[in-house]
DNA sequence: TTGTATGCGTTATCAC
DNA sequence: GTGATAACGCATACAA
């Protein structure tokens, strides 16, 4: 009986350079200097070599190349954001992509999904894998588990939130100036009784946007305690607490949202009270159909697009300049009225 | 004057296996066992070399690592989407990933923006970097530049659309289908005139669609070639086309878009016309806000999940077996009522 | 239980 | 111009 080869025992293997220069009758440096585009190579030569490339389907193996190259670089970086499904990080990770694919560079891409340790492992891998630099969406306290990267100059850039316990550039939004302004823009309209719906204290964005509220409302007088909730972390829990503030006494006549899964919760406790059309809304972070809503959606709007493109052109400068003093960006929110936004107080209420 | 060392010329150097081989007394290799988990090595000696690891912040190198290592496997793969942005791909990104991460995997992310050069580009630098395996949303009518990866035995899966000219595993919704249940949907309301936006019809997914709504439309009697317009790419182009389809009589009473930018588009010139409450409407692509619309939106839904899922556990699978025959998944569209679509056709137009 | 020699595919150095 | 040869950081085979 014959014997077949089994193909894991002689696994396919992918065309070298040396392959290369045995089928173009040259030394495999040659190929070397062809394929890096360096000088002191006959075009007849070149010729030559670049045709057996074709022939074999020759591929470099850039992982090979990085080893040995004397700058180290892999021309890869790694990025780690909360959840890829949220479109605030889906178009922050288009962005980044974009930017590095510009400068010929790849992105390895993981989701912490909130977690301190998937986001420490996740950058164990990237490190193993030797990024040349780091985007971080941090969560957690503690982003000491970087040091490694940090004594290799590998920069790292925050991006959302800052880190902390490592120094680095970071990227943030104008979270408490955006809820200020939308305060301020009830507050116009006669608002004074204004709700606000806050997730968890402990992430930095939340803090931010709740202490911009608390800032704006001691402008009219304060908050009242018994208008804010915070915690809140699933539409349901929104829905819950609208229905709670909504069905006491005073009630309020315009309510604020931190975040997105707050607003579907919100908008939907307010159409089951049938005050959606009686009540200014305002939310953080647009979506996509807002405009689409009667009332249509009033937002505060976060460029993603600016927090992206900064984010990564931070980390591409300091490749360049690793001894720049580290920055921290701030990235202005915009306050976009459309309609719920602006609907003016009950007669009654003033 | 002293010499200032020029980080340039001495870079920072990650540590090596030797450097904490020599900082724990042991030969390299036994460093090496002891990262590798490989049996024979004194619980001691062994507590030595992780005492030294973490002092010196070893990270290994992966990428060398694997150069050296038999099978030749990077545990990386490539994923290629035509928009981060996009939110359907968003999702199917965090799928893969998430499925990718729980088997140790990394994931290189690449934007193709429709673009069948960019897509094989990216492919070259996926190879490059030798990764395990491909999942791509393919654009075009070409993959055969995947024939080196082919050659090399890296498997390839296609998903939302099917490659050509090249043999690969693909998963696909079930786009003819799902369109083709909106329109029953509708006619059991009592419409026949059923008007319907199309993207480009050199897509797959339109093709489909597109043949989904022409199979259905024949059993009430066959569409109204005025009803139907394709090539529809952006949301400006599909108000224009309402506005156009609804200006002229006979005026459909009811619409189907074929995907999310038209949907935008779509709606809005309803409202404009005053339309929005009286013309049934049904939407391919779920959106997020959908059910908070007035009325909400009744769309045909796909099953991002599914549609992931199923392309990663292809890509593993083949990668565990590549002689298994090629497999074409496709993944059923649910169609959600939740208001737009139900509503009845005027009685002046029966 | 531990260490040495060798090789992976590439880039760097230097001689021809 | 071109090609030997060394080196990168690690895994493999095999010796001790």
């Amino acid at each position: 009986m014959p014997t077949v080869p089994d193909p894991q025992v002689t696994p396919l293997r992918a065309p070298t350079i040396k392959d290369v220069a045995e089928r173009a009758g040259v030394g495999f440096k040659t190929v070397s200097r062809v394929l890096n585009d360096e000088p002191n190579v006959r075009p007849e030569t070149r010729d030559k070599v670049l045709d057996a490339v074709a022939a074999l389907g020759y591929r470099r193996n850039s992982i090979a190349s990085s080893i040995r190259r004397r700058d180290q670089r892999t021309s890869s970086i790694g990025l780690i954001v909360d959840d890829l499904a949220n479109p605030f990080f889906g178009s922050l990770t288009r962005v980044v992509q974009e930017y590095a694919q510009a400068r010929d560079h790849l992105v390895l891409i993981g989701s912490s999904d909130g977690s301190p340790e998937r986001e420490s492992e996740l950058v164990g891998e990237f490190g193993a894998r030797r990024v040349d630099g780091l985007i971080i969406v941090p969560n957690g306290d503690d982003q000491s588990y970087l040091e490694p990267e940090r004594a290799r100059g590998v920069p790292v850039v925050f991006v959302d939130r800052p880190g902390a316990r490592i120094e680095a550039d970071s990227v943030v939004s104008e979270n408490a100036d955006g809820v200020a302004a939308a305060v301020r823009h009830l507050a116009a309209a006669g608002h004074t009784r204004i709700a606000y719906l806050g997730d968890y204290e402990t992430i930095y964005t939340f803090t931010e946007r709740l202490r911009g509220f608390r800032t704006a409302m001691a402008e009219i007088g304060g908050a009242d305690p018994r208008h804010i909730r915070t915690g809140l972390h699933t539409s349901a829990a929104a829905h819950e607490a609208v229905l709670d503030i909504f069905g006491a006494a005073p009630r309020p006549t315009a309510l604020i949202a931190s975040n997105n899964r707050i607003t579907v919760g919100a908008v939907h406790a307010l159409q089951h009270l049938g005050l959606r059309d009686r009540t200014a809304f305002i939310a953080f972070d647009d979506v996509e159909l807002a405009d689409l809503l009667r009332p249509a959606l009033t937002v505060i709007a976060q460029d993603t697009t600016a927090i992206g493109t900064e984010a990564a052109r931070s980390l591409f400068e300091r490749l360049r300049d690793p001894a720049a003093p580290y920055r921290g960006a701030r990235v202005p929110v915009r306050l976009v009225p459309r309609s719920s936004g602006e609907i003016t107080p009950p007669e009654s209420s003033l």
